[in-house]
Parts: C-alpha cells; sequence; structure tokens
DNA sequence: CTGGATGCAAAGCATTTGCACCAAC
DNA sequence: GTTGGTGCAAATGCTTTGCATCCAG
C-alpha cells in the first residue's frame, strides 16, 4: 500500500491525457520530491538527490515540479528571500501551517470556523474560491527550541 | 491632521536614532508609497514617480523600501510570479488578502472571527504567536478579468 | 568637512529557455 | 522513427551592490 499511489495515478492520467512520457528523471524527481521533508526549496532537493546518485538536472527538478502544478498536484509557494518551495496539494488531507520562527518547526492545524469563514468572505465578494494559504508565526514552546533564530 | 503623521514620525525617530539622513529622493519615495494605490510593485511606483518627475532611482526605492522595512514600518511579500510588494504594517488596521488566479488583482479582507480563531489555535498548542499570512486563491468576477492568465 | 545617500551599471540569484542530443512510445 | 525529455549553458527578470559623486547635518 504506497502512500502516494493516489498522486502517482493522478500524474500518469494526466501524462496520458497529454501525450506525455514518463521518463527516469522523470519519475525520480517526482519520487525524492513526495519523499523529501516538507517545505525544501528546488535547490535542497537537487542537492539531496545529487548526493543520491541522482543525475537529474536542476532544470529538469524545475519542469517536472512546474508539471505537478500545471497537473494540480502540488503548490507553489514564494519566500521574500527569493526562492520558492512546492508543497503537495492533498485535497483529502488540507490542513495549514504553524511555523516556529525560532527552530522552523512545522505544526499542523485544521480549523473547521475558518474554513466556514474563508467561503463567505469569497461568496460575499463574488469570488470562486480556489485554494487558500495560511500559515500562523511564532514562537513554540518545545524543550529543545533554541529560542532564536539559528539565521 | 496628516493621515500618516504617526509613520513619519516614527520613521523620523528611526533616522535620527541611527544618524540617517532626511533626504529629498528618500521622502519622496515615501511620500509616493504611502500615497500610492496598496499593492503596487516596485516597478509601477518606480514608474509612477519618473512620470511624477522624480529623478530617483529604481535603487533607492529598493534601498527605502528595504529601510522601511528594518524600522518595522513596512511588510515585504512575495509572489510567484517574482516580484514582490510593500504593505504599510499598521497595526490598527490589519487585514488578509484574496487573489485572483486569473488577472492577480489582490483584494482585502478582515475577519475578526477568523483572527480570534487563530488566537485560540495557538493558545491550545502553547504557541506565542507572532504574525500570520493568509491568502485566498481564486477566480475574482470583474468584468476585466481576462478569465484566464496573460501568460 | 564627514559620513551617509544616490545614480548608474554591473553583479547576484532563482528560475526559465534555446538547442543539440537522447530516449519513450 | 517521432516527438517529447534532458543537460548544459546562456538568457531572464527582480533585486542588490560597488563605486564615484553628491549632499545633509
Amino acid at each position: 500500500m504506497e502512500k502516494f499511489a493516489w498522486f502517482w495515478d493522478r500524474l500518469a492520467t494526466y501524462l496520458a491525457a497529454r501525450n506525455l512520457k514518463q521518463t527516469g528523471p522523470r519519475r525520480e524527481v517526482v519520487e525524492f520530491f513526495l519523499n523529501a521533508r516538507p517545505h525544501l526549496s528546488v535547490e535542497e532537493l537537487h542537492a539531496l538527490m545529487k548526493k543520491a546518485g541522482s543525475r537529474a538536472s536542476i532544470s529538469t527538478i524545475y519542469r517536472t515540479l512546474n508539471l505537478l502544478k500545471d497537473a494540480g498536484l502540488v503548490e507553489q509557494r514564494s519566500f521574500i528571500d527569493g526562492h520558492s518551495v512546492f508543497e503537495i496539494l492533498d485535497p483529502d488531507d488540507h490542513h495549514d501551517h504553524l511555523i516556529c520562527i525560532d527552530c522552523n518547526a512545522v505544526t499542523e492545524f485544521h480549523n473547521p470556523v475558518i474554513e466556514q469563514q474563508q467561503v463567505e468572505i469569497a461568496q460575499q465578494r463574488g469570488f470562486e474560491l480556489s485554494s487558500h494559504y495560511h500559515v500562523l508565526y511564532g514562537h513554540c514552546r518545545n524543550k529543545n527550541c533554541p529560542q532564536r533564530q539559528p539565521k
């Protein structure tokens, strides 16, 4: 029972429907992407793959992730320091994030009240909601949190 | 009664405390920035100022906006298409965003229920909330929205 | 006067693209 | 064999920076 079977399925369907090919490098990128910790930058993903012996170029990583984005399987998010990260877009497991600004720990939350408010906000403005991005930043209280940015 | 008196005051204090200077171009950038419509890109701001006769360079605009950011007076937001915008950080007027994925139009919203839920979520987890980022993506229904990415 | 500020052009970075070669189908 | 995919290097687009000059304090 592969954890990301649904992902691979939808990808295969997408590729087949457009006469796109299922190549080695492309598979590798998807594999590493799915198994990497969330919020990995493209450069980090590239380094990881390189260390594991993959020869996929950074261009291919970008091209593949953009493909996944076009397929509606991932979401792209930008950071102020210039780079961006891609996130798995699983409709059955939606959640938002709390991020500790000291140790970068990521916690998930799901709040029906907020979800409902979002729908209402969109309706009020004749906006057809497609997705959303919601992150709370702050200080976690974990024992092993350094209480300050590693920088 | 200048609308942004508090902003100019805090800026003056910040500059004075660090022996930084109050120059012509710097004042112009701040002035145009404060009076421009929200969510103006740096390039748009530059074009606007140029048309109005200012000779401030785009470097100066960037340097000034970064100064305001360091002073805690504005906040920077990045978009996936590469550019970023700066927003006045007024603690008495917080808002979040709706972004049209067709025409990139940005609308603001403010929802007390959501704000309250956020506080509760953080409290439940012993998280000390510092800031948050909340964006709703979808399709706007404006007459002039192309209904598709210009690309 | 002195040190910070500016304009210009060049440099940086993350990301994209052109092109010749390679490999799915 | 076709057509899409890949790696490489060059190009792009936003943002930053080095430097000589300028100006506020």
